[in-house]
DNA sequence: TTGTATGCGTTATCAA
DNA sequence: TTGATAACGCATACAA
């Protein structure tokens, strides 16, 4: 029921005090977790249940400088920032810091409007997936005390800490199973080459071939953006060559949801006609036929991690004694990658 | 590279007026919009550019009283919830509001702690999905002008709105189809049904038998909670029964996941052993064989209703001329039905 | 259109 | 251990 809204002033530390019969500065310290005599520590208790008083956090943030907020800028909401924002957001409250999110939608427009409201809200940290970040932005909030830390991105800039995946021996992990089934025209579908990761995982792809003693397909190498368009048009470009791929690594999950798609439009049967091996794992591919073999990128530790990270570095302000952690990734066999076999005419 | 934290203090709104040679009121007017000399206006923004002035959101939130955050409060972060923050986020975003998450479990603890979370930031605005929210909170919020939107949820207070799909309807049409595909055995794999949710499309479920001429069977109403396991528990049910149902309708996604791992391991195959029709609509429906027929919760148009909910109410301060808004599913007809066929033995 | 001055709810510094 | 008081950065009422 929509009624005319009341705008009851919430109770202040002030009111607190008064009815509590004594200094706000008493009660402050309360609030705070410094000592005070037990006789007021009832009767604080009881006036703030009284009033149903709670602290203001944005007074309390003006006055200490110090916000207790942190940003998280992500290129889009899908499972896996969804995911990292659900255990960061959850983790970090324990701590009693806020979580502020943005999604830059691969727009530098936004990235820049997201940069300014973070800085407008004082955060105390950014934990950001952006390597196209205004340098002068990112110096400036650096300058001012404020934690970067890029998650699976590298940003050479002075100051920032670093959490990354093992990207390219995970990948590494699961070419060389696709190369021991047997499988040496194997695609990789890159995603974006300009990013580190795509870099890393394809890296990844050429340490496998390296370590068989087989020279890399080179003409298998497919750069793209990183949807499922992509992987569509990978597909497309693969299926029209002499001898297309035997198995295909895709660098992300859409890319990999793509190239199913192509697979059932073309009836393209896994594993039979075609192995293939995502990176990311999603709750699709346990659910398609056959399932897809992924590597899972563990969103609980990457959140952990990011969590020691902010906490070392403002708690004992020292210095990071290194700025980059790296997280291992699960690499899960599923069914949709088979033993290779000539393609039957 | 950790460097030591240099904490150079941000500009204040002083500096500039004093780089930009006046008071600080013009310059706060022109920050808000205000009309400023055109030639002030120049020498602000020089100022502003020169300093890399951000001004301090808490600052001015404390002095205006309004935080221009709102809270969101969802029991996961799963696909429908992490698609209505993004959504929810980047629109508000657009009317320079924050969102701030929090995530409940479905655990009253977290819940209560969530509540404190969001009255301590002053949070304009709380949208939830969270039945069990305690009274006293609520009301304590709502006297102090705080806006509160349920969504998808009934809670019998005074003052708050509510965004809801159509439940009722959309499982009406769902199960009719069923019915239309000569299905008379139509399992119910209700969630939890102390919520309100459920009862609606459990009564959808019921309406389509009525509207058939059909009585419905009761036996079939599997009443449980909202997760994997309790799909997984219905189909065990189930398929112990003399007769059991030819086709299955599945309150929500994750017990449509688990009733798909059953039929994985039962070697029961949709459509030809089982129908089933799910509520909510999620990617791995798309990639399973055969791809699962669904009720999509548009979360587009529910976080534009949420928005415009949140934009009426504090722009006009009248009250909102109705207090629930009702978003139409999607519902999507896919190969997880068929027609019924009598059972071989 | 602009400047001045007050106060928002805290924390922190200082005496007591 | 406590009380009084000065900031914190900004918005705004009022005066000019």
């Amino acid at each position: 029921m929509a009624m005319p809204r009341t705008n009851k002033k919430p109770a202040t530390i002030t009111d607190v005090a008064i009815a509590a019969g004594m200094s706000i500065g008493t009660v402050s310290r309360y609030i705070n977790g410094y000592e005070v005599k037990p006789a007021n520590k009832e009767r604080i208790e009881r006036a703030i249940a009284d009033l149903s008083f709670s602290p203001n956090a944005l007074a309390s943030g003006m006055k200490s400088a110090d916000s207790r907020m942190v940003g998280l800028l992500v290129p889009d909401y899908d499972e896996f920032h969804a995911g990292l924002l659900g255990n960061l957001a959850t983790t970090l409250a324990q701590e009693g810091l806020v979580t502020l999110t943005y999604c830059h939608e691969s727009n530098s427009a936004v990235a820049k409007e997201a940069m300014r409201f973070f800085r407008t809200h004082r955060v105390r940290a950014l934990i950001m997936s952006w390597p196209d970040a205004d340098r002068n932005d990112i110096t400036e909030m650096i300058a001012q005390g404020v934690q970067i830390v890029t998650y699976d991105n590298i940003i050479d800039f002075a100051g920032g800490d670093r959490v990354v995946v093992n990207n390219r021996e995970a990948s590494f992990k699961a070419v060389s199973e696709l190369i021991r089934l047997g499988h040496t025209r194997i695609g990789a579908v890159t995603g974006d080459l300009r990013r580190w990761t795509a870099k890393e995982r394809l890296a990844g792809w050429r340490d496998a071939f390296e370590a068989a003693n087989i020279p890399a397909p080179e003409d298998l190498i497919f750069p793209c953006d990183w949807y499922r368009a992509d992987g569509h048009r990978a597909m497309e470009h693969f299926w029209k060559m002499d001898t297309p791929p035997s198995a295909i690594f895709a660098a992300n999950y859409q890319i990999s949801l793509g190239i199913l798609v192509f697979c059932q439009e073309n009836d393209i049967t896994l594993p039979d006609d075609l192995s293939l091996f995502s990176f990311d794992d999603v709750e699709a591919f346990h659910f398609s036929t056959p399932r897809v073999a992924a590597i899972g990128q563990p969103v609980h530790d990457i959140a952990q991690a990011i969590k020691a990270r902010l906490l070392e570095n403002n708690k004992a302000k020292r210095p990071a004694t290194t700025p980059i952690s790296v997280v291992d990734c699960a690499v899960h066999f599923r069914e949709s990658i088979g033993p290779y076999r000539p393609k039957s005419v």
